[in-house]
Order: structure tokens, then sequence, then C-alpha cells
DNA sequence: ATGGGATCTGTAGCAACTACAGATTCAAGG
DNA sequence: CCTTGAATCTGTAGTTGCTACAGATCCCAT
């Protein structure tokens, strides 16, 4: 059962709709991620379901940290069907980057962790964080 | 024993001394993070060990992943000298940035896995993977 | 019919660099 | 001393993913 065939939305609607900002989806149309969006006689976009489900495709994707780039090349997948195997090596390569990026931040906190403790209730003319910091 | 007290270095030797892109070096001028270094004659930049330490600090604290406009006030309370409260407060405060950053990354990577997983192996006409990503 | 919210286009800004182009300077070799 | 090629100079524009206007226009409820 869709959501009611013919129902449609103005971009207003479909921001508090999706979560997504009104100025955000004007540019997802403007870099193409979007197509553009029929408007009434005087210029307003209207949205049907089809944008609906795009743009929910669209933001699910970024809160899954992938950039537009890829969000692109998964939403031409899509659309093209059957490309589920590629879909899959796409999702893996990015959880890989996102991995990396855990992992590079678990360092920061490693590191920021101990230079702070260096510090703890210490009144050193000179600080110790500056120093740490100042380390080639 | 400080290094060689008048030794200078140009912005490529200093570059590959800091392991920091030479544009970046000029940027970093430019935004008045880095002092204007003394010029030759010619015009060219000439770097002395003052320099040196604070392009160090700056790199460490980037590394650290502290954004440029908290590293000028670090900066600022280093030359100020007995700022070591406030330093502790600002690093435990990015501390507190860096952990909400990785546990976002980590949800993500969370839901990611679980994606992925509903197709391993599937050869279903449907592609679960975007079906998932539709979802609102 | 009107008033005020919603929408329109186009442009500029954010962080933190990076990447040129085109001109000039420096240093090593002959 | 002169040449040549590497290094450096300035200034500007591009990157990513939005966000924030300004100034004009539209739509709908009263």
């Amino acid at each position: 059962m869709p959501t009611d065939a013919g129902q449609t939305w103005t971009i207003g609607k479909l921001s508090r709709l999706t979560g997504c900002n009104v100025e955000t989806i004007r540019y997802y149309e403007r870099i193409g991620l979007l197509p553009p969006a029929p408007r009434t006689a005087g210029g307003h976009r209207l949205y049907g379901d089809g944008h609906r489900r795009r743009l929910a495709f669209i933001r699910k994707s970024r809160e899954l940290g992938f950039p537009l780039d890829e969000i692109r090349t998964l939403l031409a997948l899509a659309d093209k069907g059957r490309s589920c195997g590629e879909v899959h090596s796409r999702v893996l390569a990015h959880l890989g980057q996102v991995q990396s990026r855990i992992a590079d931040l678990q360092r920061m906190e490693r590191t920021l962790t101990e230079t702070a403790a260096r510090c703890e209730g210490g009144t050193a003319p000179e600080c110790p964080i500056i120093d740490a910091l100042s380390r080639t």
C-alpha cells in the first residue's frame, strides 16, 4: 500500500517530513542529486512520493557518513536495479573508512588523555601540556 | 642546549622539517596563526627557531584534532604563560568532543555492519541494502 | 482584498586546506 | 660572471556539504 498515490508536498512540508532543511533540498536539486521538481503556476516546487523516497535515501545515507558523490553512485545503482553486489561492496568499503576514522580518533583520544593527565592537579609554572604540544 | 641560536630556514626547509606543506605554512601566516616571517632582500621568507616551535605546536594540535581557532587561543595562553588551568580544561573539553565523535562513528559502524549483513550472500532481485537506506 | 508566512533566485560564507598561474629570486655548476 | 633550473613569491579559485542571507514574489486564510 503506497502512500496515497497522487499526494504532493511543498518544499516546506517535505522538509518537515524528512527532517531535511529547505535550502539543503534545493541544494540537492542544484547539484543533481534530486531531479528537478515540477512547479506550480507561480514557480513553487511540488514534490511527490518518488522525491520523498529519494530524499529519505539521501538523508539516511548521509547519516551513515556516505559522501554525496558516493550517494550519487548508490542512487544510480538503485535505479539500475540488480546491482546488489556492487552496492554491498561499496557499503563494505565505506565501513572500512569509518573504522579507520574511528581508529584515528581513538589515537587522538589516548594522546589527549595522557596529555591532560600530566597536568592533573599540577600548578607548575611551566605548563606540561603546552610543552607536550610543542614536541616535534 | 637550544638549536644553534641563529639558524634560519627557508619555507621549503621548514616544510620538510615539520612535515607541514609549504602552502599551509603561508596559509597559517595569512590567517595570523604564525607571525609574519622576516624576509630576504628578494622577499623570500626566513624562519628561525621560534617559528619552528610555533609551527610544531600547531601541527601537533591539529593532529590531535583541535580546530585552528582553538589553537589560536591555546597559543595565546601559551604566550601568556601561567594559564595551565585554562589549557587543561580546554584539552578536556576537546577530549569530550572527540569522544562524542567516536560514539557517532561507532553508531554508523554498527548500522553499516547490520546493513551489509542483510545482503551477505544474497542474490535477491531487490537489494535489501537499498531498501534499508530508503527507510524514513 | 489583504496581510503575513512561505517560497523563489542568486550569491556569499564556513573550515582547513590545496592547487594552480605567472612572475621573480636564489644557488649551484661551468 | 653567467646561466639555468629549482624554489619561492602573490593572488585567486577550488574542495565538501551545507547554511545564511537579500530582495522579490507567491499563496492562502481571514
